[in-house]
DNA sequence: ATAGTTTTGTGAATAATTTCACTATAAAAT
DNA sequence: ATTTTATAGTGAAATTATTCACAAAACTAT
């Protein structure tokens, strides 16, 4: 029933929800929302259905109550706090991206072994010595980490986090990652989002298929 | 028949390939490599049936000659030329990133409309102004773009693209974007990417699902 | 040679996901 | 008030994707 990819939908659903309040939309319909998210309209119903969420028919779903409702089964109500291991090229994109924090989301400080990563200055987000994390990640209740570190020292970094406690991971190493079951692990392999799209142009074939969305790409 | 998904488990299988090969392994069973994918066996033989590959009964398949059908497939045998719009944090974190290359992608330059991002040197990713891009592409046949600028660009930075007969887009801008059906985008949000592991871990439903990976996105 | 074992290749079965199509209902129009 | 119309909600149908299960082939050992 609740699937990943239904996960991903709603997530987009409240993207997409968010853009429209904040354009001054009160209302909205299932087609409407199928359409800024790239969906069918029965989609969008069914995935609302799954979750119990109802709109008034005729009248469409009010953007505030069904914000709400997906806030709440998204689990988006309180900020959450993350940690990043791996302060370089894709670890510093992260930090400076100012995106998150709209979204609930803080991050609250980086690890790294080199020392001339270390940085500690007020207002921004500190890089600290990899043996801090552990520490760290008990006194904050950190349950998510990013791993952007080099392939052959993602194993290790995770091994670590989930001794911290940490249980969510986003990991942006390209290898297959060992984990027991009581964690989950979001892989993101940037290298193979750009070959994704060599395969299509270089067979001709993007005509077929304008456009891929994360969930379409289990 | 050969859906995203599909594609996606033959770039994964290349990937795992290069691996093995690398450690000086000269044959792979079906259930080796779909331990190393994360899929199960009979996924990667119908997979491989799917596009006429086939192995020995018993013996499994040759990594090199595999590898050689696969990136037929795949269309690595050429390198393949990519530019990239916006040079901040994303642009200039994937600019610096060396896995590029060893995949057979190569950045060929980056286009900006902020004067100081512009770079020259010899041996390094030249950044240029935004208005070079469709001579340069056109010259160089670029068919491939990276879109890494704000949401707001986004769009008119698509439509760029396309006039300059790039036809396969990464987009990371976390918005839905119009185009044509005669192009291919392949959305990367990761803003979405952390949300869904929060997801998980709020509901605590970290036990149920171990891992995933872009396939099982859709 | 022959028997035994392992692994592929694939049609059939199953499972998962999406779309269809229709009912119920609320709002708008008359 | 009554009719019309637009849209939600949802089982059923269709489609798509995955797994099963087993015959065919090829290697190994005797
Ligand atoms: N940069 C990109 O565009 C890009 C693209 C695709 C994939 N990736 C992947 O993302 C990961 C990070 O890439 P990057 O370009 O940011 O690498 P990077 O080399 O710029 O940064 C890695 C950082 O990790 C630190 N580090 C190394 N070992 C560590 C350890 N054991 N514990 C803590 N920190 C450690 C290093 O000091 C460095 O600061 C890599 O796995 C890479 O393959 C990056
Ligand atoms: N940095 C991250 O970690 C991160 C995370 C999630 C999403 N994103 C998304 O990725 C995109 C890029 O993010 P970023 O952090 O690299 O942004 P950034 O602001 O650091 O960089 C954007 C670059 O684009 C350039 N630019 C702006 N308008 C342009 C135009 N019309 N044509 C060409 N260049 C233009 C700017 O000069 C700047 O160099 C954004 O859409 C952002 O939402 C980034």
């Amino acid at each position: 029933m609740a699937n990943k990819k239904c996960i991903i939908r709603l997530l987009r659903y409240k993207n997409a929800l968010h853009r429209l309040h904040s354009l001054g939309f009160v209302k909205v319909f299932s087609d409407n929302l199928a359409d800024a998210v790239g969906v069918t309209a029965s989609q969008v119903r069914k995935d609302f259905s799954l979750f119990g969420i109802c709109g008034n028919k005729r009248g469409g779903y009010q953007i505030e109550a069904l914000l709400e409702k997906l806030n709440h089964i998204l689990g988006k109500n309180e900020q959450q706090k993350v940690v990043i291991v791996g302060g370089g090229n894709i670890g510093a994109a992260l930090m400076k991206y100012k995106g998150f924090e709209k979204e609930g989301v803080k991050i609250a400080a980086c690890f790294d072994i080199d020392p001339a990563k270390y940085h500690h200055k007020e207002g921004d987000i500190p890089v600290l010595p990899l043996e801090e994390l552990k520490n760290f990640s008990r006194a904050n209740h950190i349950r998510i980490g990013i791993i952007a570190v080099p392939d052959i020292a993602a194993q290790q970094v995770l091994d670590l986090m989930l001794s911290a406690g940490i249980k969510g991971i986003v990991n942006f190493a390209p290898i297959r990652l060992r984990a027991s079951s009581d964690c989950f692990i979001n892989n993101v392999n940037l290298v193979l989002e750009l070959e994704t799209v060599i395969y299509f142009i270089v067979n001709g074939l993007e005509k077929s298929i304008a456009e891929i969305h994360e969930e379409q790409k289990s």
